[in-house]
RNA sequence: GCGCCCUUAGCUCAGUUGGAUAGAGCAACGGCCUUCUAAGCCGUGGGUCGGGGGUUCGAAUCCCUCAGGGCGCGCCA
């Protein structure tokens, strides 16, 4: 139920009549006609832009044609009053029964509220978190995670058929590196390699991952092979331990996000992807579509890098999907540059029926944008569309300090670090409160403080409270059914008519709008702004119950009452619940 | 030099896809606890939406341009 499509309808059925009526031609495009909350309250509950939008096309003057609209708006099921305003809004009042069974229908719907069918049960695939499998999460990679992962249960319940997906860049030059190091690690285990020699080797950057992270996996390969690799030339070596290495990494990065409540649907795995020949075909076929060639690029304009060539490269017409330049395909060893193989990746997507693409990226691959879109252009002949979201960085802080860190000095936090420290709950509403593409503070310190400004908190207290009136209203009135079925069965919502009552119920009923918009927008971040102001308004009606007796939820004189309120608290509660379920965060029924 | 992202109150940020007089929190000041958890609420002050043009009934939002910040710029991923 959307209170707001609903009185769209309305607002449509009343431009059908004037269609009937030969007032208004009938080729209209109704597109762009809205109803949406007012800015401003004391314009009504909703406004609708009809006349502003149709006027053009109908050759009519906005105010003219408001006029006669709001005249068969105000007659309209539902509604109170319809008022024209400014240029040709058309302001509408609703009956506040409209607003009553709204807060019963959430009551009904439970957590399922807001629950849309915007997508249809169309396919969209969320590829997100892709950290190479080289070591453990660090705080970056969490926030590509949560927001990933809330995006994906945003568009669930917007309707679409959600894939998480992650992409295993197990195939490069950076695995090998791994396995380099872990070879290393390796002789040390076995005495054949000091310290001091593995420091100089570390310095010397011919080892380039010297987490102690990999110390498990080098005794464990010590174990399971012995001696076997200490002479072994590396090409015999590097295959073997490489498997073993990225594995582990795989796991441990597993672990990582299952501690942060992450899961995906699919891994799929780049290697793979190369070794069942998928990127050879997929570039044959482009060859076939004149879409690969052998040329020479120019050097970038302004800035030509000390050592650069001009070079015959195999190049991808990039520039025939809007990218500025055509992108290389193979290195000069002959093999598969990544763009290559992500190429053939995300044919492989779209092969797999997905039209609808997202990719959760670091800000630092803005840069590869473009050509990844051309990419999907071209593998999907234009048929598929991808939005990247690029994820900007996190500033971790200590009560206001930056947490300073190297990698070198052994002082680099990693996400679980954070999240054993904080708590995944936390961790994930907090990354969640600024928009993507703008960089984050998380400080540490005041994360888990109990204060109006520490949203995560703000939200949970408002729920909190609420779980507690109910279980006031179990002792004050002992023997009544208090779930949310019972209340929205037995309660005579039309109790429920203060305008503070009026307002929070508007505000509730708001709710399957924002899913639709923010999962449209993709921008999950909305939801948190829209927590905060539902808490908000609770806790201020809360209060209003702390100044004036009358005010309060519950009231031992007026057992009809105290249910409709009890039954509007629950709304909020469930609301409130609804949102977080988005973002995996567990609503708490009391902050002690 | 080129491309992408960003610039909104002293600070940190929203802004419902182009709507009416641009909003929150923090900070400052002034109020509200014999309480359904004051871990909260109410009020006051605070703005050239980076600057300048344009598009139209209407612009923080779209286009152009300039300034400032970030990221990226042939065989790394």
């Amino acid at each position: 139920m959307n209170l707001f499509t609903d009185v769209k309808d309305r607002v449509l059925a009343a431009v059908a009549t004037l269609q009937a009526e030969d007032f208004l031609p009938r080729d209209l495009d109704l597109a762009r006609v809205s109803v949406e909350p007012p800015r401003d309250p004391e314009h009504g509950d909703m406004a609708t832009n009809a006349a502003l939008v149709l006027a053009k096309p109908a050759r009519m003057a906005p105010r003219a044609l408001a006029e006669r609209l709001a005249a068969l708006l105000a007659q309209a099921d539902g509604l109170e009053e319809a008022t024209v305003a400014g240029p040709g809004f058309i302001n509408l009042r609703l009956k506040p029964a409209l607003w009553q069974a709204s807060a019963r229908a959430i009551l009904k719907a439970g957590i399922a509220y807001g629950d849309s069918t915007l997508g249809a049960g169309q396919p969209v695939n969320v590829e997100f978190v892709s950290a190479n499998p080289t070591g453990p999460m660090h705080v970056g990679h969490g926030r590509g995670a949560v927001f990933g992962d809330a995006l994906a249960a945003l568009l669930a319940k917007a309707g679409f058929a959600v894939t998480r997906e992650y992409y295993v860049n197990d195939a490069g030059a950076q695995v090998d590196s791994l396995a380099r190091a872990v070879h290393a690690r390796y002789l040390m285990a076995l005495g054949h390699l000091s310290e001091d020699a593995f420091q100089a080797r570390l310095a010397a950057r011919e080892i380039e991952y010297g987490g102690d992270y990999l110390v498990p996996v080098a005794e464990e390969l010590a174990q399971r092979d012995g001696e076997r690799w200490v002479d072994a030339p590396i090409e015999a070596w590097l295959p073997e331990i490489r498997a073993l290495a990225i594995e582990r990494m795989m796991a441990l990065i597993r672990e990582d996000l299952d501690v942060l409540g992450v899961h995906h649907d699919v891994f799929t795995s780049e290697r793979a992807l190369v070794e069942a020949g998928r990127v050879g075909r997929l570039l044959a076929d482009l060859e076939q579509r004149d879409l690969v060639y052998v040329g020479v690029l120019e050097p970038p304009k302004g800035k030509t890098p000390e050592d650069w060539e001009p070079r015959p490269q195999t190049l991808f017409r990039a520039t025939r999907y809007g990218d500025e330049v055509d992108r290389p395909l193979r290195k000069s060893d002959g093999s598969w540059t990544y763009f290559a193989s992500d190429i053939a990746y995300h044919a492989d997507k779209v092969d797999r029926g997905f039209h609808n693409l997202i990719n959760v990226l670091g800000a630092d691959h803005g840069g590869y944008v473009k050509r990844l879109d051309a990419a999907v252009k071209a593998v999907s002949d234009n048929a598929a569309t991808l939005d990247v979201k690029l994820i900007q960085l996190v500033k971790l802080l200590d009560d206001g300090e930056p947490v300073k860190m190297s990698k070198r000095a052994g002082t680099f936090i990693t996400l679980r670090e954070v999240v054993d420290t904080v708590g995944k709950d936390v961790v994930r509403f907090i990354m969640l409160t600024r928009r993507n593409d703008a960089p984050l503070d998380f400080d540490y310190a005041r994360v888990t403080e109990k204060t109006r400004d520490n949203p995560v908190f703000y939200v949970q207290y408002a729920h909190a409270r609420a779980c507690s009136v109910r279980r006031h209203a179990q002792e004050a009135f002992p023997g009544r059914d208090v779930s949310p079925a019972a209340l929205a069965a037995q309660v005579d919502f039309s109790r429920l008519d203060s305008p503070e009552e009026l307002a929070l119920m508007r505000l509730l009923a708001g709710w399957p709008r924002l899913v639709e918009s923010a999962a449209e927008a993709h921008e999950p971040h909305r939801v948190a702004f829209y927590l905060n102001d539902v808490a908000a308004a609770f806790h201020g009606l809360w209060n209003r119950g702390n100044e004036q007796a009358e005010l309060r939820f519950l009231l031992p004189d007026d057992e009809a009452l105290s249910w409709a309120r009890l039954a509007l608290v629950q709304a909020v509660a469930t609301v409130i619940a609804s949102g977080l379920s988005i973002f995996g965060v567990e609503p708490k029924e009391e902050m002690r």
